[in-house]
DNA sequence: GGATATCGCTTGCAATTTGCAAGTCACGAC
DNA sequence: GTCGTGACTTGCAAATTGCAAGCGATATCC
């Protein structure tokens, strides 16, 4: 099977061709990215795990996140069979590949401004690493299906 | 001097003091990186320079955008001292410092969907001298002043 | 096995933001 | 001094956000 059928989403209707732009059609809002970070770094997997993060994302918002960035192929949905009320979150092959630029940004904003989280900040200034481990964990999660 | 008397903004008020949020609150939306990008890559400085950028942003938001970023620190504008209906607009060392995360997302788009501009994406690869070049360039146009 | 709680949403609605089009106003060119 | 240009501002309809309340399916308790 080629990677390219594998693709979920046909190029769509974009702006433009720019790789940026298409970066940012796909997570360029407030809150996409926050949904993927709770997923990488704090193992929520949820409804209720994003809910209840920091930043007190909106209901609604939150529905309507989970169901584009799991339309784009960055997370997948399925039902818990331990408690089949639940529907647990995960990220995809896709999603886990947005560690670099969650990586960057957090190391921007940490040099630029007073941030709080510094143990993160300084976990990440080694990228190498702090990428490896990451990978490593999320392999993890799989294996654990 | 200390670096912290220089922050333009003191951190506001913040939905959370996670670094990735406070960048988000900065860049998260739509437009403000592909105005970064504009000036990083393709040398806009003027008004015009942007609203004839391939995406089309409209007018009012535009001129949102160019206030925003000043006001945090990201872009300076300037009087055109040649032609005084002119403004110029520069990044800032926190401006260009953004490079990496602009990078990133390409790359990541580029590599999850079909995106344009193979050229670019192809010079990113090599993300050390892509940098390396980007703030040389920067520089120069510091020079020119 | 019927009442009660929990989970993952949906709905309503006001407020903000976006996007497009049409000005406006200072300056420069001729 | 008239005309064009550059950088915006204004008006307005449509879409998105944010908060609160509700709802249906499943689990838990007694």
């Amino acid at each position: 099977m080629l990677a390219c059928a594998m693709r979920r989403t046909p190029p769509a209707t974009r702006r433009s061709g720019c790789p940026l732009n298409a970066a940012l059609e796909m997570v360029g809002d407030r809150w996409s990215l926050l949904v993927v970070r709770d997923m990488m770094l704090r193992g929520a997997s949820h409804y209720a795990d994003f809910l209840n993060g920091h930043e007190r994302i909106a209901t609604n918002i939150l529905a309507d996140r989970l169901r584009k960035l799991a339309q784009i192929g960055i997370i997948s949905a399925a039902r818990d069979t331990q408690d089949r009320r639940k529907r647990i979150y995960r990220l995809t092959k896709k999603g886990i590949a947005l560690a670099p630029v969650l990586v960057e940004m957090v190391l921007w904003a940490a040099s630029h401004e007073a941030t709080g989280n510094q143990p993160l900040v300084r976990s990440m200034r080694d990228k190498k690493s702090f990428l490896t481990a990451i990978r490593a964990r999320w392999q993890d999660t799989l294996q654990a299906l």
